[in-house]
DNA sequence: AATATATTCCATATATTTATAGAATAGTCG
DNA sequence: CGACTATTCTATAAATATATGGAATATATT
């Protein structure tokens, strides 16, 4: 059999009308190793997940992640290395923050490849969450349907800055924090779907949880916020309401609200 | 600021109505790192993102990668302990491929976000294509607009069982290395739009180059089959026409092609 | 059954990564 | 300016990863 590879030979020799270098030898995959090795550490990836939702002070992202300042700060300088994040300085406080959209898509990526591949994250997913949710998600097909034709009502589960900053069009903003004081609100007549950030977020789960407790037919969007922009679908906000941070670039992306958020304040 | 981590809990304090563990102490990160460990090492993403092309044997694997065969062997461990490959016996011979179709999605988000973030990767492949090919992209939007209107030919210059096993509705099979000697097939007055496996991919700008210097006018699409597939947008072929390895799930998927590549044969 | 072939396992030297404590730097605030 | 705070840099010991040669295993072929 004839293959051409990836870099233009045919079965590892060389071409015919060869190419000035291929791509194993132009150090490509050498760059590619730079972002995976912020990948190969859980505290970076737990890092980088909490940057992707904002941006946030180093001792903010020690204390949540469970890590001494140095520590943190040298996983912030790797992620720094390979581009993934970027600082600003806040008075003495340095914030840091998701570099750009894709980095959140990467990050989005690699969980639902865990979550389709590996057998351990589906059932970590289902013992920290205590129903059979994942039996009962919505497409997004089927709530762009369900919201026009009224049926549902569409809860973000998220905190309020994110919510700002962009959501589904017709989500009711709805932080978990929120929703048991605000249950009256809702019509137990109406379905419930609620949404979060994404396949590793456990807020709208949890929010699913309460609702069906109290007799709401209730459930979750499937993924989040971040895959319902990769879809390509319509966002709402993202602009007005929230102050953002005025950075190139700025404007209906999650990761650059205003506030950097701290430990202290 | 309130705010409540993706754990659930609030600016690092536990949250009011606990749930069981949280994910941090749940393992998941550990988890995603297994997956992160396999791009952590720039031989394993070249390996994967072979075997993301389609099945291949060991030695063909080592052979392109420029390996050993027990080093390659071991890295083909790492990589089937993430869950990410999958072995076929064939024979005395072990057959490689990706997994699912989460895995190529994975590894073309690595390659986009080293694209948007690494200016040496974009420099890398500026290099390695002699063209400015990143100036002179057609959108998917475009594109399916022109191809609607018959106002361009869309050229698949992927080997032959890439295109059978998927390909752009109204593409032609022009596999690059066949493309000077099929020219007088093309109208020279009809632009040409060139598409191949996706970002890091330099079939089809190798193919632009081709068609310009003969006078054509002739662009590539932004990213490539993957990208298109992911964006939800119509795939031709991909059942009939060639044989596929019959493995459970297998049908559209472009890395369960029939044959086993082998440098050998 | 015996031989040949392809792949994986094992042992090992070398190199890299990790977490951490303590020192140094860069900024604020009175 | 000087005290104070937040963060980063430096050094280090323990742990882990890498490439590789040679042995072991599994399958095909005769």
């Amino acid at each position: 059999m004839e293959y051409i590879a990836i870099d233009g030979t045919r079965n590892g020799t060389p071409p015919a009308n060869a190419a000035p270098v291929n791509l194993q030898q132009s150090g490509l995959y050498e760059q590619l190793a730079r972002i995976g090795k912020v990948v190969v550490n859980p505290k970076r990836i737990e890092l980088l997940d909490l940057l992707c939702q904002g941006e946030r002070s180093v001792e903010a992202l020690a204390v949540a992640s469970s890590l001494k300042m140095t520590t943190a700060s040298a996983h912030l300088q790797v992620m720094r290395q390979a581009r993934l994040v970027e600082i600003r300085r806040d008075g003495a406080r340095v914030c840091y923050r998701a570099a750009s959209e894709e980095v959140c898509r990467f990050v989005s990526a690699l969980g639902m490849l865990a979550r389709a591949r590996l057998a351990e994250v589906e059932q970590i997913l289902q013992e920290i969450g205590t129903g059979a949710r994942s039996t009962e998600r919505v497409s997004r097909a089927e709530l762009l349907d369900k919201v026009r034709s009224g049926e549902v009502v569409v809860l973000d589960v998220r905190p309020t800055v994110e919510y700002q900053a962009g959501h589904i069009p017709g989500a009711v903003s709805m932080p978990l924090e929120h929703l048991e004081a605000h249950l009256d609100d809702l019509d137990p007549d109406v379905e419930v779907v609620a949404y979060c950030r994404g396949p590793l977020c456990l807020l709208a789960p949890q929010a699913v949880d309460v609702l069906r407790e109290r007799g709401y037919h209730a459930r979750c969007l499937e993924d989040g916020m971040p895959e319902w922009r990769q879809a390509g679908l319509d966002v709402a906000g993202g602009q007005g309401g929230v102050v953002l941070a005025g950075l190139p670039g700025s404007g209906d992306r999650p990761f650059e609200v205003s506030a950097c958020i701290d430990g202290k304040q």
